[in-house]
DNA sequence: TCAAAAGTGTTAATTCTACACCCATGT
DNA sequence: ACATGGGTGTAGAATTAACACTTTTGA
């Protein structure tokens, strides 16, 4: 009880967005071994100064630019006694969502950061670096369960976005059709969930659709310090 | 991205269970500084060559003896800069659920456990030891979200229960009165939840009570390893 | 015989689900 | 005009909630 061995502590994010209709993570190509040219999940050490939530802050806006109108959540800590062959390393994943950035790909670091669809990651073989495939496949797991109970799926949407588009969003994470007269009435009537702005847009075609902003009161970038 | 500052890695455990009706955690009083007196979480530094989730069965196992009957699944990781004052430490925090532990208190550890109400754990000044209510107030947030969606209150019953004594389980978790005659139609008519034995018991009062068990197709003891 | 808890039946309210139908635009 | 997606109405199914009522024990 009185010996503390050293651990390195990592945070590793899994972004999902959706792209071209498919469910879609930023993974990057490792340059060194171990695993050299293998995909692997955005991440790095935490700093001797920086908390956890802030750790995964830092390396999605060093990947990705973004500051804003993203949802982070810890996902689960990963820390099997070998799984980083170098050293024993315990790291936390973190989930993001974020709506399709076409813009602000700039990326402040290095490495080159893709977006691939999940499901090609999840069966490639060989599969992620380290236990990433895993760790994606639980990122998945958890991003769909939360969709059902939470409004959490208009983080995949632009600012302003359409009932249909954030239909969509729901259809392409569960790979389910659902019924768009019946979506149309359950989040319309979820009071809170979607803002209207007033303006109307063609952009799917067909009759002119209303544009909704994010509800204010939901979970979309929850208190990260909890007090 | 070179340098990987050395943290403390601890796992933490909140172990409920359900003692004189009230739902409560087992709480360890420290005998030294930092917090010298106060209550914490039973603890301790996962070893060089150990997984997470084993670091945290074998405090379990340390504290109570328990090899068997729980549930235990982690929670979530708390990493503050200053959490702890002594060293920059990690803590992976565990939930676990066991029935009322009156026989298998034996604590092959040297520091006193004891049940304590979560109630007043969470409201008592001073609070817990380190960032420990915290810790404990999300627990108690995901315990009581998890019965609604999981079979898990059943984690809280001895090997053979009725229904009856199931469902005070859920009302002392929340803190709601529920239909009695509702809730026995609900849980016998889950297929998988209940096993019946084809005892009965009259330990509550009233009417021969079937009992059960806890059907093993559920969530108690979900693999720690998911391959 | 009475209290107490188990267990069943029934009904009304509510919530899903499927689908008919109209609306307003671009082409 | 017509295809396309947006949006409303409605009827039946399924689920929930409330509660009357019977059963089987211990005291």
């Amino acid at each position: 009880m009185s010996d503390h061995p050293p651990f390195a502590v990592t945070v590793d994010v899994v972004l999902l967005t959706i792209r071209a209709g498919e469910l879609s993570a930023l993974v990057v190509r490792r340059g060194e071994a171990p695993y050299r040219g293998r995909w692997a999940l955005p991440g790095g050490f935490v700093r001797p100064d920086e908390d956890l939530d802030a750790a995964a802050a830092r390396e999605l806006r060093e990947e990705t630019g973004l500051r804003h109108g993203f949802h982070l959540e810890q996902l689960r800590t990963y820390g099997a006694p070998r799984r980083d062959p170098r050293m024993r390393t315990v790291t936390v994943a973190y989930l993001a969502l974020a709506p399709d950035l076409t813009s602000p790909v700039a990326s402040t670091d290095a490495a080159e950061a893709e977006w691939r669809p999940v499901d090609a990651l999840l069966s490639a073989r060989p599969g992620l670096a380290f236990d990433h495939g895993r760790i994606l496949g639980d990122a998945l797991e958890r991003a769909r369960a939360k969709l059902e109970y939470s409004p959490l799926a208009a983080a995949f949407c632009p600012e302003e976005f359409t009932i249909g588009e954030l239909r969509r969003v729901y259809e392409t994470v569960w790979g389910t059709a659902i019924d768009p007269r019946n979506f149309h009435r359950k989040v319309s009537k979820t009071p809170g969930f979607l803002v209207p702005t007033g303006e109307t847009t063609t952009r799917d075609g067909g009759r002119p659709a209303q544009l909704f902003r994010r509800g204010s009161l939901d979970l979309l970038n929850p208190p990260l310090t909890r007090g």
